[in-house]
DNA sequence: ACGTGCGTGTTACTAGCGGTAACCCTAGTT
DNA sequence: AACTAGGGTTACCGCTAGTAACACGCACGT
């Protein structure tokens, strides 16, 4: 019952949680998502069973994982967020920020995407929604925070917060997705463009003429 | 060498085929994206090493499984899009088609957005992007084609318009994915909202008075 | 000094997966 | 009658996630 013996050994825990998932990144960032318990149990010198005991099952090592990647990512996207600029800046700032990340360490950009997804037993229920990546979720909801704080956008805004934070964060993630397998244009290109995109130019954009029918 | 009789083997192949394709159907509509070989072949009511025959292995089932779906889907999409109507109601009508679908059948919706994803041999070489569902893929690209075909861009508009057909694919898919987990309101509401995003009301809306700093 | 827990670690196992080799059996050809 | 060609099955491999059961070490109370 003494508290101070309890905190040593919470102490202790903690350095072997946290050595435990640097040796879980070494190893995704190695082997991808696809990293066996057995590969880091390997890595971090150790067996499986306490990586179980630590982390319960694969989903939450995996978790675990993502959570440091993310709060990592989110901060540095808060930061752009936050910067004293105008709007368009601003938005700017925050997709280069996003796309930089991913760039920058693909492989733990696929892990945080494609979270395991494995597991033959359980899920039965099959949770329909909330199947997206976690990173995308609160990606979501932080950006949908930030745009409901800021703008003014009438009545039903918190709503119309909500839906905006979520498709722009798609719109930046496909669009991440799809520029990192092709690349088929610099970065601030496709910074310049997407941001274009949510200035409304598709909607100001003429018809082109001679096409189809009307 | 007889024709007539290749054919008629043929035609037995692709009826099987089609009848394992169905089964698969069934299956995975019942158990999600981790429906096992062994339980599609019990549906089917034959043995695993049929089904490799007919498809080499998993993926190569789960492709065939998710070209019908993505074609049958981008069907719909494309005549949605070329309807005769002005560009804010074929986008929103669109925007509808696709939630609709993702709505009446969730469970192929997640099948097509989270494709196997398994598989522990080989992939070695990790394949970064591409990693993203083919659905989205095909999507963006389709929605790039029609861009460029309809819209008048300026110099660069093929870039331009690939760019904005994966990001509104991607804004529509990550709105959808999150509104099918939440629903936090009707489909109209956010399709109007979306629409909204993509006619520029985030650069139109005014600064909120208060904020923090500036 | 001596058990007695308790935390830490291991080995060895289960159940199920994707995938395949080897066999089997029936139908049609020569 | 003998032989081949497909469609089908059994039985297996190697791998995975996850767990039960056992073994060491170190602080404790008596």
């Amino acid at each position: 019952m003494d508290t101070t013996q309890r905190t040593d050994q919470q102490r202790s825990a903690d350095r072997r949680r946290r050595e435990l998932l640097e040796a879980a990144d070494r190893v995704v960032l190695r082997d991808g998502p696809q990293a066996s318990m057995n590969a880091i149990a390997a890595e971090a010198g150790i067996t499986k069973p306490i990586l179980y005991r630590h982390f319960g099952d694969k989903g939450g090592l995996y978790a675990a994982l993502a959570k440091r990647h993310t709060d990592a990512l989110l901060d540095s996207l808060r930061a752009a967020l936050d910067a004293p600029a105008d709007r368009r800046e601003r938005v700017e700032s925050t997709l280069d920020t996003y796309l930089a990340a991913i760039e920058a360490r693909p492989q733990v950009y696929r892990f945080l995407m494609h979270p395991a997804e494995g597991g033959q037993v359980g899920d039965q229920g099959f949770d329909v929604g909330k199947h997206s990546a976690p990173l995308l979720r609160r990606m979501g909801e932080e950006l949908a925070t930030v745009i409901e704080e800021r703008l003014d956008l009438g009545p039903g805004s918190q709503q119309l917060a909500r839906v905006w934070g979520h498709g722009i964060v798609g719109m930046m993630h496909a669009a991440g997705d799809w520029w990192l397998g092709e690349r088929p244009c610099s970065r601030a290109e496709l910074v310049r463009s997407l941001a274009d995109l949510l200035w409304g130019r598709l909607a100001a954009a003429g018809d082109k003429m001679g096409g189809p029918g009307f």
